[in-house]
DNA sequence: AAAGACGCCAACCGCCGGCAC
DNA sequence: TGTGCCGGCGGTTGGCGTCTT
């Protein structure tokens, strides 16, 4: 289904993500946020490229994405949208919660496009999508004073459950580099990077349980390095902005009280 | 059962716009 | 104003799974 991984002549990895790359990443960004996806993988212990690292964070990891099992409300939409945008997969994705714009541009390239000039159950839609759009700038005019919500594009699918999701991820997303390892972030549970729950169950505690500092990320009274092998001073990169961390830790040691891995701080 | 064709989708690539300097 | 960096976008590709012959 996708391509084998392999190291380029610059030794960054390419093709089909592992598992422990997966965790690598998010949990280096549930922590500290994509503050600049270039240097992201350097400190998240990756070998792959920050435009890498962006995509499968934004495709797959990113907390609250949708994939398949498109209702026939969603193909309504991206129907319609694409009927009035064109090719703008971004602005159809914004207006479909949890959908992404590979997945919308894949959906309509494997399904869409083809159905949408034989299928009389498309052209149907078709005909139909324009009272619906009506119907939904009307239901949206009505409620947009309700709730931050309906702000949102009239063609918004919403889906209860996934409301803090969407609210949780703009609000995560103003997390810097600087104060999220500070103060306010979320400090999830975890023994190991490599073997963390499920993603959904991940994304549960993390979004509902706000504002918690687990002691189990301490582990024998030591911080454990953000990714297997933590940093090491003789890295290459370690002093390209390393100064951030050792202040943050500093930080940490002197607020909380906690015993910063001497390993991260010689 | 085997082989070729096709479908699907994760990931890559190149380009562009915004921004800082 | 020019240049470089970065994030984002859309087109394209690689290859596994499924279908067809």
């Amino acid at each position: 289904m996708v391509r084998a991984p392999f190291y380029d002549k610059n030794g960054l990895k390419k093709g089909a993500w592992s598992v422990e790359e997966d965790n690598k990443l998010r949990a280096y960004i549930q922590r500290f946020g994509h503050w600049n996806w270039r240097e992201l993988p350097k400190f998240a212990g990756l070998s792959r490229c920050g435009k890498s690292c962006r995509l499968r964070w934004m495709n797959y990891l990113r907390p609250g994405v949708k994939r398949g099992n498109y209702t026939k409300e969603e193909e309504r939409i991206i129907i319609k949208l694409h009927e009035e945008l064109g090719n703008k997969w971004s602005m159809i994705a914004a207006s479909l919660t949890g959908r992404t714009d590979n997945d919308i541009k894949n959906h309509w390239h494997a399904h869409l496009k083809k159905c949408s000039k034989n299928n009389p159950t498309i052209s149907r839609i078709k005909t139909q999508s324009k009272e619906a759009y009506q119907h939904d700038a009307d239901i949206a005019r009505k409620t947009e004073t309700d709730n931050y919500v309906s702000s949102s594009p009239p063609y918004q699918v919403m889906e209860s459950s996934q409301l803090p999701l969407e609210k949780s991820s703009s609000e995560f997303r103003s997390l810097s580099f600087d104060n999220a390892p500070l103060f306010g972030i979320n400090w999830i549970a975890e023994d190991n990077l490599t073997t963390l729950e499920t993603p959904e169950q991940s994304f549960n505690d993390f979004w509902t349980e706000p504002f918690i500092m687990d002691n189990t990320y301490v582990q024998n009274n030591n911080l454990v390095s953000l990714a297997e092998g933590g940093f090491s001073t003789s890295q290459p990169w370690y002093n390209e902005g390393i100064d951030s961390i050792y202040k943050a830790m500093q930080e940490i040691k002197n607020y909380h009280g906690i015993n910063v891995d001497p390993y991260l701080l010689n």
